[in-house]
DNA sequence: TGATAATATTAGAGTTTTCTAATATTATCA
DNA sequence: TGATAATATTAGAAAACTCTAATATTATCA
């Protein structure tokens, strides 16, 4: 009993696991926000940058951008009455990366 | 002007490699979706398997494992009336325990 | 202080996703 | 062949997501 127990509380914190997991992916999985954040790659940018390179409004970008924060995939740094954008952990870049290559490799 | 035209075209070519890539991670990005992959993992297993471990309908997975079988995520072999699933490149296992680590490390 | 620049927030319409329930298909086996 | 097992498909209601347009906030600077 007390096994099952203990069992029933792995696969709980398991799914747990899972579902943030899920979260995650699901805040990256979308073309702008991986826009920006291949964009953003290892360096800050302030939002206006991102703008101006994704094509897209402010108010989306920063919709996108907040979201992201939110799921602290991205942090923020403020300079004055600019904010700077940059990803939390590295790695994510090398992960996102993988992706691409794994599944849409470039046109040779 | 030609030089233009080249850079609009690898400027195309990185979007639709983006767009791809959120396809993707759409694709994965569901918390039973990745129930599924978890449970999947580098083994092949048969529907009624993987209805039993995730907890949810036969009509539901189903519908995930399609989805996901279309976005060339996952692969089939039939045997039989039983239709085997595996993950098609099993670096994506890796990757997602990779983002598991980053973003959802498991309670000590 | 008022104007301006940079960023954030809100509301809501349109779209997409997800689930359930019912049904269809495909293959086996008695 | 008819019953059964395994899987797939469909329809449609409910929920979640995304964008645009308008407005708010925050900080600078003349």
């Amino acid at each position: 009993m007390l096994l099952f127990t203990l069992i029933q509380e792995v696969l709980v914190l398991m799914n747990c696991n899972i579902d943030c997991t899920a979260e995650v992916l699901k805040a990256i999985a979308h073309p702008t926000r991986l826009r920006i954040l291949c964009t953003l790659n290892l360096q800050e940018l302030q939002v206006q940058t991102l703008v101006e390179k994704t094509g897209t409004t402010q108010s989306n970008i920063s919709q996108h951008l907040a979201l992201m924060k939110e799921r602290k995939i991205l942090v923020t740094r403020r300079d004055a009455n600019r904010i700077y954008y940059r990803i939390r952990d590295p790695q994510l870049v090398e992960l996102i990366q993988l992706m691409r290559d794994i599944y849409c490799p470039r046109a040779a």
